[in-house]
Parts: C-alpha cells; structure tokens; sequence
RNA sequence: GUGGGCGUAGCUCAGCCGGCUAGAGCACCAGAUUGUGGCUCUGGGGGCCGUGGGUUCAAGUCCCAUCGCCCACCCCA
C-alpha cells in the first residue's frame, strides 16, 4: 500500500495540532495588540495578478506557479504569497476610501511547485501583515517590530533581523548601473550562475552564497551611495525610529529581496541553524504594487512569516510552546452492568466543562487505569459493584494515588476540589 | 530544473562477501495482580523488506527503472 500525499505536502496530525493551536495564538494576539485586522482572501485567484503583483522575472511566476484552467477556460493559480492578493482586495473593496492607513494580517496555505527540502514545502503556511497608504517610515519601523516581537513572544532568543534598503524606481537603476560596472570587469571570475546574474539581475549577484563570490565582491560599492536624497531619508528615519524601539539589526547591503515590487526597505529574520532555508520571515515595502496591479498609486509595506520555519525554529532551539495537557478526568467502570452509571457520570462532567474521557472498549479495570494514567487524566472515577449499590463513586486522585468515596451527587464539587490544587 | 544520500513492524533501526520459518528496542494488546495506573516480569498481535522489472538454483541483500523521503544547489517563508 503506498498510498500518501502529494509530493512536498503534510499532513498536521492531533499529536502536533496543539503547537499550531498555540502559535496562531501567538501570531493572531500580536498583531492585533499592533492595530491590525484580520483579512482572508480565497486561496485561489486569477492567475494575471500575480504575473503583474509579483512580477513576471520571479522564479516564483516563472517556474513555481501552481496554475490550471477552470471549467470556463480561464487561468488560475493557487496562490504563491499572499500581498497580491492583500492588494487585489484592497482595490476591489475600495479601502483607500476609507482613513489610511489600512493595516491586516493573513494566515493561511500558500503554494509552490518547488523542491522540497528542509524548512520548504509544495504547500506551506505563512503569516503575513500589510500595510496600505502610508509611506512614514515609522510603520517600516511598526512592521519590523512587530515581526521581532512575534518572534519573542513565541519564545526564539536567537535571531538575527537583517535590514536594507533598495532603493525607488527612479534610484535603483542607477545603483544597478553602478553596480553593473563594478562586475563587468570580474564577471569571468564568478561563478556560472552569477555571470549570467550580472546581465539578467545584477543586485543578486550580492547574495550568491559561493565563497568565490563573495571574496571577489569584497569591495561592492554601496547601495548608499546611490540612492536619492529621498529614499535614504527614509531609510534614515526608519533605523533612527527601529533604535528608540530598542529593536537590534545588522546592516546587510547584501539582502536583495527576489520579489519584484519590493522599494526601499527590505528585511529578513533569519535563524541559525534552521540549514539553507534559514529565512523565518522577511518583507518589505512596495510603493508600487497596488498601481502596479491596477489601483490608484497608494504605497504599502508588509512582512511574511513561514510558519513552519518558525516551528522548525523553535524545535531546533527547545522552545517548548505548549505543554501536553490530557483529560482532567477518566471514568472508569467494572462491568458492562455498570455503563449507564458511568455514561451518567461522564456527561455531567461534560456539562460542566470538564474534559471527560471513558473506555469504550470492554476492557478490564486494570487496563481502564493504564488507559487514565496514559491519558494523563489528574482524577478517575471508579465505578464498582460498591459504589453501584452504595450510591457512592470512588475518586483516585492519579497524581498521589489517594482514594475516597463520595456521594453521587457530590461529583462535580468533588472532582473541581481536586481539579483547583 | 540539477546533484548526493536513503526507503525493512506504528516509531527508531539491525540484517556481514546473496543462502533455512526476516530480527531488536520502544509502542500496542493480554496476563502475573479474579475491583485499580505509573515499576518489573511473561506471553501475544503486527512486515507483498516502497513499487515494477531483471540477474541467479536462490534476492531484504546485486542491477535497472519508477515513486517517495532527506540534504544541498536554485529560490524563498
């Protein structure tokens, strides 16, 4: 039998639920504690929007769009990242009418025909949060932090946050320019990728993970250098605002983003030790999507969190999220006789809210107990011929292994005695 | 899309140069304890050895293909 998933997909199971439970939790909390609200986009859209939102030079358009035709014959695609379509609803729904900015936060399934590999899925969740109509560098800020405080809260203490800038459409083509005379005389010495770089996408050629590469770049003139007045203000004012926030990050004029409607800030949460795909979260801003998309020019700024990446994160420095709760109480009877007792029993503590949980086995006392024990119940209910014709139950307190009789009636104040130490 | 490693019980894995009914630990079930857990002991269930083909008297073991997983490139969350 070889039945299993698609290929780079996963199954969450009960066992591992209760961390995700936790987690959007956590994402949810805080975001909402920053002013933003929650949006959910279908997760399927018409495949042009992200050909025009993510920009068709991307690998993600060029190579990892899951698209297919519907029964009318027009394109789709599953969606790849979750701003288009944040900016597609924006403009639908005609938010920009409303007080800017327009701050949410998506959490969900995003879909890549990539190769899987660690920290990397065909289907994966991520988080994200976008900010529409604003350009003060004070939200760059809001947003960065508010990354950094998700991480925190979920309990990480060791990360990096990278931060650049890479310019607006009217300076980066002169940095490209500059940048591209810089390599032209050491294109032959880099590697087969990054020759072809050079030419096709020169501000990646910063980011190739080759030694050689990187020794040969050594000297690369500064992206700082060359941007405008305007765009290195902001860059300015957004690392003056993220220093009052007491957010630390490192100066990375080597972090280019891949997406193509990224302006000025870029940044990255990295995490050591997570192996190649160590980039828990990054975003950006992207003065130009919503227009870029077919809206009225309004500007925007936004992260994505992976959220596996996050668990893997988590896993790999022994931050434990949550911790294994089981039933608070297992009802366990002698006989088949004695069912309608225990059935009786199990319900009203149901309807008192308390986790309650029996053997629908025909098993024997002995193996109900394991059963308790396993289950990590905190009390179980005993059920005998005794207290059958006595009117009574037995509690066993499974934590010290004391046990009484009460009276029927008595259960639920009982059993919440116990429950409270 | 490219390269490397790996697929044997629910899980982690052993199985040497091909040779008897395929093993261990953990987990599961039952009993020791005929009304009672966590420890211990005893027994038990469970494997088309990923799939298909080939070589051979004989294949879990060798060869090919295929699917899947893992790692890396690429890219990104």
């Amino acid at each position: 039998m070889d039945i299993s998933g698609p290929r780079g997909t996963h199954d969450i199971l009960p066992d591992e639920i209760k961390i995700w439970h936790k987690m959007e939790q956590v994402l949810r909390k805080t975001a909402e504690i920053y002013g933003y609200s929650e949006i959910r986009t279908p997760i399927f859209e018409y495949t042009e929007l992200f050909e025009r939102g993510v920009g068709g030079t991307t690998d993600i358009v060029q190579k990892e769009m899951y698209t297919f035709e519907d029964k009318a014959g027009r394109s789709l695609t599953l969606r790849p990242e979750g701003t288009a379509s944040c900016a597609r609803a924006f403009i639908q729904h005609r938010m920009y009418n409303q007080p800017q900015p327009t701050k949410m936060y998506y959490i969900g399934p995003m879909f890549r025909y990539d190769r899987p590999q660690s920290g990397r899925y065909r289907q994966f969740h991520q988080f994200g949060v976008e900010v529409f109509g604003t350009r003060s560098p004070a939200v760059d800020a809001e947003v960065i932090t508010l990354m950094v405080d998700i991480v925190k809260r979920l309990g990480l203490r060791r990360y990096e946050l990278h931060l650049n800038t890479v310019g607006c459409g009217n300076c980066r083509p002169h940095y490209r320019q500059t940048l591209t005379e810089f390599l032209r005389p050491l294109q032959a010495d880099l590697c087969r990728d990054c020759q072809s770089r050079v030419d096709s996408n020169p501000l990646r050629v910063l980011d190739c993970k080759e030694k050689r590469c990187r020794e040969i770049l050594a000297g690369f003139p500064s992206i700082l250098d060359s941007i405008c007045e305007e765009c290195r203000e902001h860059f300015e004012r957004v690392k003056s605002v993220l220093d009052l926030y007491g957010v630390q990050y490192i100066l990375d004029e080597r972090l280019v983003r891949g997406l193509d409607y990224y302006t000025n800030t870029a940044f990255e949460l990295l995490v050591p030790g997570l192996g190649a795909q160590n980039a828990v979260g990054g975003g950006g801003r992207y003065d130009n999507l919503v227009a870029q998309v077919g809206g009225p020019d309004t500007v925007g700024i936004g992260f994505a969190m992976g959220m596996e990446r996050l668990l893997l994160a988590l896993e790999e420095n022994q931050v434990e999220l949550v911790d294994g709760e089981g039933v608070e109480v297992y009802v366990a009877f002698n006989s088949p006789e004695l069912e309608p007792l225990a059935n009786i029993a199990l319900n009203e503590l149901r309807s008192a809210d308390i986790k309650a949980e029996r053997d629908y086995g025909d098993r024997s006392l002995r193996a109900q107990m394991k059963q308790a024990n396993r289950s990590q119940a905190v009390v179980t209910v005993l059920i005998g011929e005794n207290e059958a014709k006595s009117g009574t139950y037995s509690l066993r307190d499974m934590d010290t292994g004391e046990q009484f009789e009460i009276e029927q009636n008595a259960l639920i104040a009982e059993i919440k005695k116990i429950l409270m130490k």
